[in-house]
DNA sequence: AATGCGGTCAACCGCGAATAA
DNA sequence: TTTATTCGCGGTTGACCGCAT
């Protein structure tokens, strides 16, 4: 039923030459985007419409920043990756100037190997841990986990929350609805704080001595405990130790 | 100098969603 | 409602580059 996205047989494909650029630019200057089916030929572009808008929304576009990424960038992205997962235009979408194959590319090629280095698995924000002799114990880099932009309380104490919804449930839709109303994300300045308050069934603690049905123990230590904190909004993840 | 290797990033591909007819 | 078309997204590929040997 589908077709191809350029049925021509002569289109250029790999990368694009300076003229090819400009003539993409003179064009949508003076059009406007939208309907990338039709603008190769009306911009003279032996190029199929998807490569078009590629090479606009990736590269060409006027209000792309480019360069290497702030250190409030990496933590935003790390962030946001931790609620919403690989959708990339979503997390983009809250980085001005920055596109979704940069992120994307970004976390591939430095993020996700900076979180495994700090021992935190890049697909689910967790702690790596290792079971040995019936104890789950933090991997060694996990113990030595640093400061990226580590949620504390009163200095020393540190946060270790488990979130176990699913974050679809959290933002659903939020691609169309959710995520663009401001107020209720607190953004543009995303708010992520991890309030601190009772724990609840849906949270997990990590922590040498973890065991299921010691779980309700354990919540009730937590006063005592205090490297140990909870969080039990719904917007709960677990980022950093 | 030549080669191999790993990292980076621009570009492509395939698919589902959205929209138009 | 169904079918055709376009758009946008995320995963993947491959060219290029720097570094080590």
């Amino acid at each position: 039923m589908r077709k191809p996205c350029c049925e021509k047989q002569e289109m250029n494909k790999g990368a694009w030459s300076k003229q090819e650029d400009q003539k993409l630019i003179d064009y949508i200057n003076k059009n406007g985007e939208g309907c990338w089916r039709a603008l190769p030929q009306a911009a003279g572009l032996l190029r199929c419409g998807k490569s078009c808008r590629l090479r606009w929304i990736n590269y060409l576009r006027p209000d792309l920043k480019r360069g290497n990424f702030a250190e409030d960038e990496e933590d935003l992205i790390i962030k946001l990756h931790a609620l919403l997962g690989n959708r990339w235009s979503l997390i983009a979408g809250r980085l001005p100037g920055r596109t979704d194959n940069e992120v994307k590319n970004y976390w591939n090629s430095h993020l996700r190997r900076k979180l495994i280095n700090k021992g935190i698995d890049p697909n689910n924000h967790k702690l790596i841990t290792h079971k040995f002799h019936n104890q789950t114990i933090m991997s060694p880099m996990a113990q030595i986990i640093d400061n990226i932009d580590q949620p504390k309380i009163n200095g020393d104490q540190k946060i270790i929350i488990i979130n176990n919804n699913n974050y679809e449930e959290q933002v659903s839709d939020g691609a169309s609805t959710g995520l663009e109303d401001e107020s209720s994300y607190g953004l543009p300045d995303l708010n992520l704080d991890l309030s601190i308050s009772i724990p609840n069934s849906s949270s997990q603690i990590l922590h040498h001595h973890h065991h299921q049905e010691e779980e309700e123990e354990d919540n009730n230590q937590v006063h005592q405990n205090p490297n140990i904190h909870f969080a039990s909004s719904s917007s709960t993840l677990l980022l950093f130790q």
